[in-house]
DNA sequence: TATTACCCTACTAAATTAATAGAGTTTTCA
DNA sequence: TGAAAACTCTATTAATTTAGTAGGGTAATA
């Protein structure tokens, strides 16, 4: 399941790139036109920030901007970043790589094989997406 | 993340797979030889016998066996019935569809499009891999 | 008829997620 | 220069889900 941390990210990220220029826009907005929490917005967009995709701008007429261009965004960073590892077992992750301490052997674990494939399929799809591509 | 259940259930029914004969395999064997805590897997083998993957004997010489064969068990109804959905959001649920009550418009929403792929990619490898193929 | 093994209910512990509250700090504009 | 606006941070809590535990009950078979 999505988080909801991920989701309101991504919608977010989505009402900020669908601003016309690149004014800085407050948080109280994105909270009231996306529907979200304003505190738990607060904290999202401030992880989007320290991980490179948000600028920010303190004091009066302040607020969040994208720093990329959103054709420059891709929904593989952002999902890693948002919603943590993208394969659905540790032991098929590329960047969050665990063993199975259960597993004797992954080469021959049924699991293993199938959530690889689950795993590339998904890739495939963030890969082909920017933020460009996903806003309406 | 995969579920424990999911996990286990997959690791069960792989293990029934494998077996030579049909002949009924108990709990306690299936248990030990993958480390699942027995009560657990309990729950998971009936449930599996409740949506009709596995017939189970009771008494003496009793235990759990494949209905199917294991090139006729889909990795899709195996998915839906252990994990449940495999879209991450409700909105773009096939088998278990809900509006989002948060968002106006789902044609629009940058959400909705990005997962929409994914689960269409993700039904397609659940499509392709059947029980026997995901076993070594 | 006793044993074996499935069946069922209820409870609990742990982890995670989502949200809330409130105080503090920095910046900007008037 | 000072007050308002807006970001930053910490801590707490409520709700939910997951994973596991416990124990009794029932059915079938040798």
């Amino acid at each position: 399941m999505l988080s909801k941390k991920t989701k309101y990210g991504l919608k977010a990220l989505a009402y900020l790139a669908g601003q016309p220029d690149k004014q800085p826009v407050q948080i109280s907005e994105i909270a009231e036109k996306e529907n979200i929490s304003q505190k738990f917005l607060e904290s999202i967009l401030l992880s989007l920030r320290k991980t490179g995709f948000l600028g920010s701008k303190k004091g009066k007429g302040g607020g969040y901007y994208l720093i990329k261009s959103p054709e420059d965004i891709s929904m593989t960073d952002v999902m890693r970043v948002l919603e943590g590892p993208i394969a659905m077992v540790p032991c098929v992750s590329l960047n969050f790589y665990e063993t199975c301490n259960d597993c004797p052997d992954e080469n021959t674990c049924s699991v293993h094989k199938l959530m690889l494939q689950v795993r590339d399929s998904a890739l495939d799809v963030y890969r082909n997406n920017t933020l460009k591509d996903i806003i309406s």
